[in-house]
DNA sequence: AGTGCCGGGGC
DNA sequence: GCCCCGGCACT
């Protein structure tokens, strides 16, 4: 009749104390939602066409990455780069843009938004005239109006003088590329002068042209957008965006330790006006919080700077918050492994004693559904 | 040592 | 899919 060969694994209470039958408020209804999907909304509030605009976005889904070298190591990498660059395009959360407000901001500039970095983010999207991508620095290189000559003239004086010449690109739009090697955040305006900038102090030191990589530099900017607004002009100065907080020196830091965590105040950044969808299939259906609930993965939340959005000088930055590079600096400077938490669990509250009032995933040493934080 | 939980395996 | 546990990271 009960031919339980488990028993002392599991009360007899067992489905008595199941995720329904805890006390109200806590936040735990797994079963009888098997196949949760999780759907990430970062901002907007909840409006579904501004979702389903941006998450009507073309990605591609297959993307070619550069392999000039035939090092197995950069090879690895390459192929991480790829699927990194897949997992950006499709989860990364939409810059803070005008950040606390969630709700108040406006859906015309979400919009606006999304289409420049849609665009912006171009480097990795497919040309539906070429089916063939290039790399990405042909892509980046056709991008910009000038022709490279130029920019490679311009650039000399700007990584001189750190000096954004002011070039008009698609309308109002100005492209700027920012560094993202750590504590580094270097911007400038055209891709040859980030490359140069990357290969040169990051990469190579210098010296060693011939063997550095001549791609690898493509994974450590991200490119930027200012929108030109007349009634603010910035004085030429000033680094137009996300200057290094600290001026720690570019000579190349090794991957930093994993910074504390800051999963709270990334939740809190996360939403936008621009709205978009994160979708993230849960392995485990009892991992999957209930759908109203917004949780980003830890994983994720392990950002080594968090994402930038300069609005100071009237002008708006947007930066494409988790970029391909800094996906892999976060990747291999961080374990991809849950943050710690610090609320109580099931084992802390119940004691192991009463088991039996745990909620299943701690019964199954997965991560507590009940306390979350 | 204790804890949280990922990954994997048994059923 | 449910259930459990080895093992790892972290405190």
């Amino acid at each position: 009749m009960m031919p339980n060969t488990r028993l002392g694994k599991r009360s007899p209470f067992g489905a008595l104390v199941g995720p329904e039958t805890t006390r109200p408020g806590v936040i735990n209804r797994v079963r009888g939602h098997s196949d949760l999907k999780v759907f990430f909304q970062c901002g907007g509030a909840g409006d579904p066409q501004a979702a389903s605009t941006s998450c009507g976005r073309s990605v591609s889904t297959c993307i070619n990455v550069p392999r000039s070298r035939a090092a197995p190591q950069e090879v690895d990498m390459d192929e991480l780069m790829a699927a990194m660059v897949l997992s950006s395009l499709s989860c990364s959360p939409p810059p803070q843009g005008s950040a606390h407000k969630d709700k108040a901001a406006p859906l015309t500039d979400g919009g606006a938004i999304e289409l420049s970095d849609s665009s912006s983010s171009g480097y990795w999207s497919v040309d539906p005239r070429s089916p063939a991508p290039s790399s990405p620095a042909d892509e980046a290189g056709r991008g910009s109006a000038t022709p490279p000559d130029e920019g490679l003239d311009m650039e000399l004086d700007q990584v001189l003088f750190e000096e954004p010449a002011p070039r008009k690109r698609r309308n109002s739009l100005k492209a700027a590329f920012r560094c993202l090697w750590p504590a580094c955040g270097k911007v400038l305006t055209s891709v040859v002068g980030i490359k140069r900038h990357i290969r040169m102090v990051h990469l190579c030191h210098g010296g060693e042209h011939e063997r550095c990589s001549r791609s690898e530099e493509d994974f450590y900017y991200s490119e930027i957008n200012q929108w030109e607004e007349p009634l603010c002009q910035s004085p030429p100065s000033a680094p137009p965006c996300g200057p290094a907080p600290s001026p720690s020196p570019p000579s190349a830091p090794p991957p930093s330790p994993p910074c504390p965590p800051i999963s709270s105040a990334l939740s809190r950044s996360a939403p936008s006006p621009c709205s978009s969808f994160w979708q993230v299939q849960s392995e485990h259906s009892y991992q999957a919080p209930p759908p109203s609930q917004v949780v980003l993965p830890a994983a994720s939340c392990r950002l080594m700077a968090p994402p930038t959005t300069c609005n100071r000088q009237g002008a708006t930055f947007r930066v494409r918050s988790v970029s391909v590079g800094e996906q892999w600096l976060q990747q291999h400077s961080a374990p991809c492994r849950r943050i710690r938490s610090e609320a109580k669990k099931c084992r802390k509250v119940y004691g192991i004693e009463h088991r039996e009032l745990w909620c299943t995933p701690c019964r199954w040493k997965k991560a507590c559904q009940r306390f979350l934080d």
